[in-house]
DNA sequence: CATGAATGAGCCTTCATTCAT
DNA sequence: GATGAATGAAGGCTCATTCAT
């Protein structure tokens, strides 16, 4: 076509694109996975329903999309806020306590993350492709023993999700995060002493643009669907 | 009619509660307790709508019915395959191997009660009394030593429901439970070597009534949940 | 039949009947005619629906026999209230003001009246004739003047069940009977100043039992069906 | 398309929901508000349940517009019918008179004009505001003697409305709205020679557009809501 | 591309009524 | 005659999706 103007190179279809994935995070964040509705994403968007099928072609299509922005931009901020760190265990530590200090930040969207992960492989997919890479590392650095990669990875997700539910139900003790940590690098073998005291160091500061809930108007989510 | 058996008394209205809970226990199977229909309930019953609103109020009310009915089933007859064992450590051990156990059993099953649990707090609220009482009990032996419950609790939990979901998905080694009940028990303090054996332990038999998730036709689950 | 015990000579069938009757009559006061329905008729008479359907082929039954005995009860009752009262606008005007009166007394019964009214010919077929024959009476005394009985019938009882209404409602102003009781008079061709002398007098004394509209719980009805 | 009239413009949606009100009013008059269904206005309309919900939230906001489109289209044809007319006792008289004879002229439309305004307080409202204007002119005027606002306003309207359903279920005798205004009319005060005087003035002309009520196939109305 | 009105399948829920006991 | 579990026909309402403009 020639009408498109050579201005509008940041590509405006790319933009609407964006804002509908937004939109969609906030409507999930308010209603759950289940609740949302496309009317609802497209009202928050300032957009027509017409228009999200102009870039998505179903519902579940929106939710992949919107696991996979969150999983890359997530895990690009959480692995750039501690390039530093070269030890595998403080790695994990500093992993876990991240996404725990996330539910404790941002509860809606600590249980959207949830929910989209329950509902989607993909975000999960993306998010311990960073968790198995520490794993390993700590391995190859002998501070971790394991046997079965599949149990340590299922222990580590496990316990992280667990945990991130807990604080974003605002169950948790102080300094849950750390806890948690503790015990998962106990469970890979780190000699517990050791795995306090590298739990317990300080979380690298956080790089800006804090993930964003919104305000959603009422009629609060149905059913928390997290997990348990 | 007069001729009429005395055996019958022993309610039927019970006995038509329990084949609408068995049969929505199915259908959660067959669809996911959010792609479940009061309808489907009602057929694979071989009853009507009406019927299933004559014995629940609403829909949440089966879905709450369900976990009580499940939590109980479970727990007594998980509780009841290990009375001899006293040590807490190895009871530990037990549940965590049990469940995942049944999950490579039954693993419709296994997502199911994953999905029900996601749904309502009653069923895990249940389930982890027995887990909470074991921790308690391997701490007061001294084989455990954590320093917040609610951490250890959301690493035996975390772990164990990660764990049966990647066994009912085909995803998981051989031996995956007892990989995972030993990080577990590292976590919890344990010492690596002891862990591994106790883990290692054979599982107690099982009481029989193995949980059914018998046949739904078509149309499967519409959301897997999955997550892993 | 035989087995017809001589002892419950007044009837256990008329009895059951009667208290379906004023079980009806608490329903349809707490939910309104369309919001009645059979189960909770059954339930306030502590009997089961199967019951109401030995006694009433259907529901709109359930509403005739209930206008029947209303329309009984209550004409009897204002009838016998001023038997001693010869004058036509006298006793004109103590009709008018008992209903008003009873609205006061019972705003609840009256709106279930009125519902009632609405919806079967039977019950206002039955309170019409006796205005109607003191309609007939003050005109043959000279004190109305009416040309068209219809057009009269239709001041007094319209007036009449809007000034219930109103104080139903309780959106009248004091002594709103006597003021509606006076323009009634008037329009039947009492000169004002009689008119308001009569209808001011004072209202006989009113035989015992108060209509009953009792307690049914909550969920109030649905929406005043009632007449503007 | 390009080619499309601008004509086409002035709201598709507003003549939708034009049609909607007009399919509502059609299916009240048929069946009554309690009996109409949204399927069926669906269905009159030749549309789906869906468009329906689509420009109103609920069966009562349907019910509302109806309401309002109906005391809006009434009150300013009728009002405009008699601007000239200047005198209170008259128009009083006219105003009665003409709901009557719409009575006559539509029967099943009066009958779903009282029952819509049983219903709702919106249409009664939006009517007696007229009504009110005139009789505060005739008392202005000296014509009316009345103490209470509201009881002339009850004995007004509920003799109108006695009036109209009398008629509309063709039991009134010839003349019935002259003999009915003439009555009121003596209520409010006037002298009776001259209330039969005025109340037989010829009615002036009637704006056209009577209100349709067509034909809705068979099933007629469950619950006449009759009243007298 | 965007629009947004329209669609229609389907869900949850209610309730008058029946009937075997 | 009483019981009450079961029925099943509707009804109100939602929402993913389509399509003419």
């Amino acid at each position: 076509m020639v009408g498109e103007g050579a201005g509008e190179r940041p590509g405006k279809r790319e933009r609407t694109r964006l804002q509908l994935v937004q939109a969609a995070i906030q409507v999930f964040s308010a209603r759950g996975v289940a609740g949302a509705t496309i009317q609802e994403i497209a009202e928050v968007a300032s957009m027509t329903t017409g228009t999200v099928y102009n870039h998505f072609a179903t519902k579940e299509a929106v939710l992949q999309e919107v696991a996979l922005v969150l999983a890359r931009t997530l895990c690009e901020r959480i692995a750039q806020s501690y390039p530093q760190v070269k030890e595998g265990a403080e790695r994990m530590a500093i992993g876990q306590r991240r996404y725990i200090w996330l539910a404790e930040q941002s509860p809606q969207w600590a249980l959207m993350l949830l929910d989209v992960s329950a509902a989607t492989p993909l975000l999960l997919q993306g998010v311990l492709k960073y968790a198995l890479a520490d794993l390993r590392l700590g391995v190859k650095q002998k501070s971790f023993k394991v046997t079965s990669e599949e149990a340590a990875m299922d222990m580590i997700n496990g316990a992280g999700a667990q945990a991130m539910l807990r604080v974003a139900m605002g169950q948790a003790p102080p300094d849950h995060g750390v806890a948690v940590a503790t015990l998962v690098l106990r469970g890979l073998g780190v000699p517990p002493d050791e795995a306090a005291a590298v739990a317990r160091r300080p979380l690298p500061p956080f790089p800006e643009e804090a993930p964003s809930a919104e305000a959603v108007p009422a009629s609060g989510r149905k059913a928390a669907r997290a997990r348990g």
